[in-house]
DNA sequence: TTGTAAGCGTTATCAT
DNA sequence: ATGATAACGCTTACAA
């Protein structure tokens, strides 16, 4: 690789007036940038981002930590976030922690490489990412609450969670239980106390029954399957993700339960497979794409706006009334391959955007 | 963030003590060494990346560049590249070219900030694949044929195409037709020669029909209609990928088709779909992720091995047989969440490891 | 308009 | 065992 003094050379002038026709744009005399750029094309020369950067102080350049990459979700969010950051120029390092013992280590090591830092869920302990924020380093927190005074980006549960669960009782549904793990993230956490919200607003308030199982399919085989053995069951499963629905299909098929007929089943994220099952899934569509775009956003106010003052967003969700809650065609006559969308007879309000810390109002929580 | 310098002034030693204190592991009197680390400790010192790469004449970080991320398959390859990678201790940026039109200006731009690329499919042009790696940068190319004389790495495309296509002529399939595009990429082209070579040896070689179609779901319904409402229409479409087998359903679905009964059905990918759509799909898998720790491999060795000769390498496929070619239960009594596998009358020979330029022995392609 | 030279934060080679 | 100091490739005042 040719650096900028084999170009100066060549085109017999000065490292700096090679600078100011390949990187900024200064005034060079026209015959002068002409031979320059001659000498670049001919060379092949590309300016090292490394002495750029170097001289510049900045990387140009922000990274994302996510702790797996399996499922969409966060493949989805990557995919915005690097689009938007490209649009803006930027380069993106990706940082996947697989809960490695040392991910703590390896975030501080990117963190050297990047103006910024975007990390998702529970992936880094609060005091790398407060250490990280007070050292300057602008951080956007994903899915999870403030902390150290970094940026926020999340999607509305609450407001979801109690139009969904309030849609099933609007069926006839009396006995409702919540399967996910509201302990294991904000998400499932908010989701589930929306579903009570729900249950307390039509005076069913007693307790709520949920059982407890990661995002992962067979776990939520399992707290079906626990559910559905219940001398009294469920007419109604809850599923705090659609891995979970899924397997709960699973587990309702085992028993020769017919979904919605005998036990009504919803999910949240709208996974591709929730219009392709049979019956089509009711879920909760999060914008994930705009939520990294979004993330994007706050990061570049940080790095280039010079903000400093904390922001944090929510975006809207969308409810998606598919035929596992009981509305549209039987599942026997409807074709598999088609998303349907019922009109819900209250208003679908999931679409509005909620301010933190002021959502569901008129809800005790 | 405090430097070098602050450290070195605090500690009472000069900056040559903290680099060897805070990198390589050189010889530090203990006395030292503990003020040393006192010094970092209480300033909270990190070794600048920027610093230590242009001192060091290396980046420590890789990049992979891909199309866009719909569907699993690049996420799923970018997830094993990342992984491996980390491992490594090397730092991943990702590039999304989303059919950009200075995607080789991007491109150029990245490999200023890496010791070696990955690039995927056709995101970016010979031209400047070639002009990089002549440049003296590692490039693997993946799903690609050879350029430049940089590392390839693939999946078995042929031998499996041909086995599926056999796997259906041997369900008594007489008129297959074959749904992609044999021009838009590496892949499809040589599952196309692998139905073709099928046919031939089945005696079945004349005007083998295809219809012409993106990877898009969309697409392919498009090509399925076109060819299931023709006056002799085919018993059996072998599709390019899950995503026009998806649209292929459709169109059969709208016509009052059965599959498999009236229309035989494959796919390629193995998305996650195509073990929960009714019928399931009989398709393809590839090892993305594998791919993707394969391609990282390949370039460590380039990077850090000293390796100069090209590699080329080419990871077995397997084929999933479930319903949709004709197998197993029927559709209407195999519950929809089950993944099943016929023994299949010939040895699926899809697993074994396919030298490039020796491929399918025995056949004309 | 162009050139000179001082950083930017490391590592590595010499001396000492 | 430790300290100066010269790279590394670039940007950017400041001079000319």
């Amino acid at each position: 690789m040719p650096t900028i003094y084999e170009v100066a050379r060549q085109a017999g002038v000065s490292i700096a007036t090679v600078s100011r026709v390949s990187s900024n744009g200064a005034v060079v005399a026209e015959e002068t940038r002409g031979r320059v750029l001659q000498a670049i094309a001919d060379l092949g020369y590309q300016p090292s981002r490394l002495g750029r950067s170097l001289a510049e102080g900045t990387h140009g350049a922000s990274g994302i930590v996510f702790p797996d990459l399996t499922g969409p979700y966060y493949s989805e969010v990557i995919l915005g976030y690097e689009d938007q950051a490209a649009t803006d120029g930027q380069s993106v390092l990706i940082l996947g922690t697989h809960g490695r013992e040392h991910a703590d280590d390896l975030v501080r090591e990117l963190a050297g490489r990047v103006d910024g830092l975007v990390i998702m869920g529970r992936t880094v302990s609060d005091e790398v990412v407060t250490a990280l924020a007070d050292g300057g380093l602008p951080i956007v927190l994903l899915a999870r609450p403030p902390a150290g005074g970094a940026d926020t980006a999340r999607t509305e549960n609450l407001l979801a969670a109690v139009t969904l669960t309030s849609h099933l009782i609007e069926h006839g549904h009396r006995r409702l239980a919540f399967i996910g793990d509201p302990d294991s993230s904000p998400d499932a956490g908010e989701r589930w106390a929306g579903f009570r919200a729900a249950l307390l607003r039509a005076g069913m308030a007693a307790a709520p029954s949920a059982v407890r199982s990661s995002f992962r399919e067979h776990e939520g085989y399992a707290a079906a399957s626990e559910l559905l053995d219940r001398s009294t069951r469920p007419t109604a499963l809850v599923c705090a993700n659609d891995e979970i629905a899924l397997g709960t299909y699973g587990a309702c098929q085992e028993r020769g339960l017919r979904i919605p007929h005998d036990v009504a089943v919803t999910g949240w994220d709208d996974i591709a497979i929730a219009r392709y099952i049979s019956p089509t899934l009711t879920t909760v569509r999060q914008p994930l794409r705009e939520l990294g775009a979004l993330a994007a956003r706050l990061m570049r106010e940080r790095v280039h706006g010079g903000r400093v003052e904390p922001r944090h967003e929510m975006l809207p969700t969308e409810l998606m009334i598919r035929s596992s809650c009981g509305c549209g065609r039987s599942p026997a006559e409807a074709p598999a391959n088609d998303t349907q969308r019922c009109d819900h007879p209250a208003p679908l309000g999931a679409r509005e955007k909620v301010a933190p810390h002021s959502r569901a109002p008129g809800f005790e929580v």
